[in-house]
DNA sequence: TATTGTTATACTCTATAACTATA
DNA sequence: TATAGTTATAGAGTATAACAATA
């Protein structure tokens, strides 16, 4: 117990350092982290409605139309009538925006790449082992 | 070469999703990423001149005074003359600011704590044993 | 003249409350 | 009446430019 408990601690002390990476990594067109997600996800799994946005990145409804005019005065995303419901509103994202969310996924992945490097290979060896955990620790939050 | 280019992709990905659960992770007082970066450091090194917050926190110099302000109108910092130059400005945790950074910092160290026990002890493990890599990466961040 | 900090101004991002249109 | 979305308004957070005070 006090060994998981000291875990805790220390992969908050880790986090923290990473969130501050990442924070710091070169990223081309300036997005915000919720326009990102945003554009991210309509990559991932098409077209959505607004107030699916809203509710899947944890914004307000008034604060996903707003971040989708920003989004789309930008081109980088485009709002289309919903074919069976009148009311509702499609967001999409365009080519320039699913360009720009590929670029900086690379730049991002060539700047890990690089600092990975300068590591030792014991290093890069504990840390290529431990991602499919991380990504278990990461879904185990959405899941519960 | 190639063994390794994968691997900052597939740390980037993982990243991505660690971001969003450090993001998401409850918090008391409702800081903001550079607010509480701020406080953290106030704790760690002590106080600071604005510049040098301004500096090590990647903010301009305004941004800094503005920042502070709206600490110390919450009594979290105080700002305090510089005894040799008066230009400057020395501004210092109160003991409210470091009690909110310690109880932030405590809570999330919970959570993560409750995330790890959700996990296969070999996962855990594997975390664990990587901890002190990903802190290294992010050295090799500030380092280079 | 250079440095430290503030003030003025503007834009993004986000929220809540009040509204419109459709169901 | 309930749901989908927008508009109005306000505050946090950030930047650049212009300024004041001190070195």
């Amino acid at each position: 117990m006090q060994i998981e408990r000291r875990s805790g601690t220390e992969l908050e002390k880790v986090l923290q350092g990473l969130v501050r990476l990442i924070r710091q990594l070169a990223t081309a067109g300036d997005l915000s982290m919720t326009a990102a997600s945003v554009l991210g996800r309509l990559m991932r799994d098409g077209p959505q409605r607004l107030t699916e946005l809203a509710n899947n990145e944890g914004v307000s409804q008034p604060g996903m139309t707003q971040l989708v005019a920003r989004l789309e005065r930008d081109g980088l995303v485009r709002r289309t009538a919903s074919t069976d419901d009148r009311r509702g509103v499609l967001v999409e994202v365009t080519d320039t925006g699913g360009e720009l969310v590929e670029r900086r996924r690379v730049q991002r992945a060539e700047a890990l790449q690089q600092l990975l490097s300068l590591l030792d290979p014991d290093d890069r060896a504990a840390i290529n082992h431990a991602l499919p955990a991380l990504t278990r620790l990461v879904e185990a939050r959405t899941t519960s």
